[in-house]
DNA sequence: ATTTATTATCGTAATATTGCAATATATAAA
DNA sequence: TTTATATATTGCAATATTACGATAATAAAT
């Protein structure tokens, strides 16, 4: 118990789950739109620039990268973050063709 | 400790958390596709249909009325479940919108 | 070599989520 | 009115998530 029980659901399904899982943070919505608005990719200003600890934030990098939506590229001492743009191009196609899929069958 | 800070977040990052939490469950994406595939909106060959128990559907079923992605009528004994399609493009359109905005700023 | 700065990992506490049995509620059927 | 059926709610156990302090790892600077 306590578990998802993923066995009894198909790949699509469970991969739209883990995809959703990983953007169901505002924390991560936030890394995400700071990464991006910074165009150089700048790397650990988000913890300043978020407001949580430093290991949390790394905690949250750590998942996004999970699904590659983000890479981190190391640059001496410091590790430049960038979104990944092809995933995230992938990520939103399949979230479309979810919600398109579903609206179109619907009553 | 424990709790996800979202005094720290603005509206439309929470907003976007909270619409993913929704959807970061196969059985509730199961559970909008099964629906949606039955277009007379029929109710619980749900709990038949998914594989898991009645109480833990009727709880799914719960969280994805919360934001309003389906609608529940009241038949007799019986409840039929329909998903809310306003609400339906209104969430993926803005889903979309903070992809878009996201990539639109990226490196 | 030592210090300093940056990031990652570990361990842990608090809280949230998932799933189910038991039970309550509500309505139809007998 | 009793019985059967459908759904919701409650309570609980197992697991997952969030957050952070302490600490490790890495690399630049002195």
């Amino acid at each position: 118990m306590g578990t998802t029980k993923t066995q009894i659901f198909n790949d699509n399904q469970n991969q739209l789950a883990v995809i959703f899982k990983v953007l169901a943070n505002p924390a991560r919505i936030a890394i995400l739109q700071y990464i991006s608005s910074q165009k150089a990719c700048i790397c650990n200003d988000i913890v300043d620039e978020i407001g949580l600890a430093q290991p949390t934030i790394s905690q949250h990098l750590k998942e996004l990268k999970s699904i590659n939506l983000i890479e981190g590229e190391i640059e001496g001492k410091k590790v430049c973050y960038c979104i990944n743009l092809k995933k995230w191009k992938e990520v939103q196609h399949i979230l479309n063709a979810f919600f398109d899929k579903t609206k179109f069958n619907c009553c």
